[in-house]
DNA sequence: CGTTCGATGCACT
DNA sequence: GTGCATCGAACGT
C-alpha cells in the first residue's frame, strides 16, 4: 500500500450505489473511522466480503425482508450492524440501489489511529497492532461499534462529536485476491471475499 | 502446525 | 427451540 494523500473526505453515496463486488474491491485501502467520547479509532480496510441479494443463500436477505435485515434494503452508504453468536457485532456497508438488499462486510483493518484505545477495548494489553482489528468481531470491539450504530450514514463525517464513517485517503492497494467467504455454510461456490494479500491484519488464510 | 469446542443472546420460525 | 457472516482456549499431530 502507498502513502497518504488526503484526509477527511468521506466516500460519497455514489461510491456505494454500484455493483457490490466493485464496492467490496474498492473499499480496500479506505479508512474506517469511529469517533466517540473515548476518542478516535481508525484503520485501513484490508479485507471485505460481499453479500448480494435474495438469491445469495448466505445473505441475510435470503429469506426476504425482516425487521433485522431491513437496513440491507435501504440507501447505499448506510451501516448495517447486527449482533451474532451472543457476543459479537459485525459492521457492513450497504451497497447497490435502494430496495436491492446487498452489503459489504468489513472483516479486517490495519490500525492507523487510536491503538491504545483499541487495546483497552479489546482487553488484551499486549496484542500486536496487526491483531487488534483482525476479524469482523474484533474490529467492531476495537472501534467501539455497537448495535447503536446500525443505520448510521457512513457518508457523513460530523465536524465534532460521535461519528462513524469511511474516508478516502488516496491509499492504493494493488495486490488483491478473492476467495470464498469465511464462516458460512452456504454460498461457498461464490468467491466474494476480497483481501489485500500483503497484509498481516487479514483474517483466515492470506492466499486466494 | 492443525482441529474441536464452549460461550452467549437474540431474531426468526 | 434453532441457528448463527465469531473468537479464543484447549487439545491433537
Amino acid at each position: 500500500m502507498s502513502a497518504n494523500r488526503r484526509s477527511g473526505r468521506p466516500l460519497p453515496r455514489a461510491f456505494y450505489d454500484r455493483d457490490t463486488l466493485a464496492v467490496a474491491r474498492d473499499l480496500l485501502g479506505t479508512l474506517l473511522v469511529c469517533r466517540s467520547a473515548e476518542g478516535v479509532a481508525a484503520g485501513v480496510i484490508v479485507e471485505t466480503e460481499a453479500y448480494i441479494g435474495e438469491t445469495d443463500p448466505a445473505c441475510h436477505a435470503a429469506s426476504g425482508l425482516t425487521r433485522r435485515n431491513a437496513p440491507l434494503y435501504g440507501d447505499p452508504g448506510l451501516a448495517y450492524v447486527y449482533f451474532t453468536y451472543g457476543m459479537h457485532c459485525l459492521l457492513n456497508a450497504v451497497a447497490e440501489r435502494r430496495g436491492f438488499p446487498a452489503a459489504v462486510l468489513v472483516r479486517a483493518l490495519e490500525p492507523v489511529e487510536g491503538e491504545a484505545l483499541m487495546r483497552r477495548r479489546r482487553g488484551r494489553p499486549s496484542l500486536p497492532a496487526h491483531e487488534l482489528c483482525r476479524g469482523p468481531g474484533n474490529l467492531a470491539r476495537a472501534l467501539g461499534i455497537t448495535l447503536a450504530d446500525n443505520g448510521t450514514d457512513l457518508t457523513r463525517a460530523p465536524a465534532r462529536g460521535p461519528g462513524l464513517w469511511i474516508e478516502d485517503r488516496g491509499i492504493e492497494i494493488t495486490d488483491v485476491a478473492w476467495s470464498p467467504r469465511i464462516g458460512i455454510r452456504v454460498g461457498l461456490d461464490r468467491a466474494w471475499r476480497c483481501f489485500a494479500t500483503g497484509s498481516r491484519s487479514v483474517s483466515g488464510r492470506r492466499t486466494g
